[in-house]
DNA sequence: CCTCTTAGTGTATTTATTACACTAACCTGT
DNA sequence: ACAGGTTAGTGTAATAAATACACTAAGAGG
């Protein structure tokens, strides 16, 4: 069977890292084009071979080297509009990562790459502003009932790293005695025996998830 | 600017209504080719001009007739083998109607069209089988969280046909007197001053949604 | 007027959420 | 060695929310 014309088929993603206490997205400057200067998600084209989530993936790793990550569909955006060159559908995913995981290719087709604040987003291309905004609602509405947050973190971490990560998150500061409490009573972490130093104050314990795949938690 | 190939994109929309007692969804019986006797989800391709709320729309005004309802985007389906005909990308959307609402169009093209239980689905076609069970889930927990009930009970209606209505969506009973705490509490509904009489029992005192239009509140 | 059926109502108990302030451990500088 | 600065770590009381639970009210029909 073979299909009329169609929308052309994309997917961008959302790849998010808590950065110097600040929520950002990776960003790409775009170098020639009618967006030239603008700013947009890493994304591309789906290929007739690969399901969506393998090519979000694939441009995970081909524009963020970035591999192994928390990623999930976030929503498809379709207005007519939304790019000026031509009629395309984007299915937009969002990956968490922690510093760690970051190494981004530099090729000279961009004019830049970065991590953005989330807040002060710069002018951004196509629809790509309403996609972070809608992202950065569904990562604060998913931080509450599930223990995503172990993807925005290294395999170690104080109880105080993962307290600012949901503050700047969620954006509101969060009291550390019932953060805790909850933390602990819905088993999120286990203490991994060792400490941390970080100068002339207490040492902190360090803690790991208890799981490290997906999983439903009721955290706040 | 000229995209290379691209898989097609389509809509398919799941239509719920609580009928009898049983939460349904609206399907269509194919009525030749690969999937001829299967039943599958109303869709169609999105076409170059409309955008994808615009061509879900269309297709729920053209295969149920059903025009001004709730509608929301589920997610999109993308897997490789999805639809045996050729690659396609499909945007679910579901819609919530109520009995009054529905006018299915007959054509011949369909072997066949109907409600059917979302707890006894018939031999389905493509991967909408899957695509049911993912919005009955959306379904169950945005009930919890949104007023969106308003759009599948008439516009007047007891506390009772409220109550069952999400019992049969979430499939466990409520406590009668829990249940109308919460509802007058959040101020879900509000009374319209009659009554409705059903036989040998006491008349109901009839309700219509205060808002008829989705809202987020906590109900339950 | 008795029986059947669905509508409608309140309270006590348990559980979860919130608010809140001090001590502990370490480093640094004197 | 000890005083000052900094972050880590801890418990309890008050309030709010969720749950469990059983009887009376209003109508129809025989």
């Amino acid at each position: 069977m073979h299909f009329p014309k169609s929308p052309a088929v994309a997917t961008d993603v959302l790849i998010f890292s808590v950065l110097e206490g600040k929520l950002c997205v990776l960003l790409i400057q775009i170098g020639s084009g009618p967006y030239k200067g603008k700013w947009a998600l890493p994304g591309g084209l789906v290929e007739m071979k690969e399901t969506l989530d393998e090519a979000a993936l694939r441009i995970l790793e081909e524009k963020a080297g970035v591999r192994g990550v928390y990623l999930e569909q976030l929503y498809t955006f379709g207005d007519v509009d939304r790019d000026v060159r031509g009629r395309s559908v984007s299915v937009a995913y969002f990956a968490l990562v922690n510093g760690d995981h970051y190494n981004p290719r530099t090729t000279d087709y961009y004019a830049g790459i970065g991590w953005k604040d989330v807040r002060r987003l710069p002018a951004m291309a196509f629809d790509h502003k309403k996609v972070v905004e809608f992202g950065v609602k569904r990562l604060a509405s998913k931080l509450a009932y599930s223990n995503i947050a172990y993807a925005l973190l290294p395999r170690e971490f104080t109880l105080s790293d993962l307290q600012s990560v949901y503050e700047v998150i969620l954006g509101r500061t969060l009291d550390k005695r019932n953060f805790r409490k909850k933390i602990q009573e819905v088993k999120l972490v286990k203490e991994t025996g060792s400490m941390r130093r970080t100068g002339a104050n207490r040492p902190a314990k360090l803690y790991a998830f208890s799981q490290s795949r997906p999983t439903l938690v009721d955290v706040l």
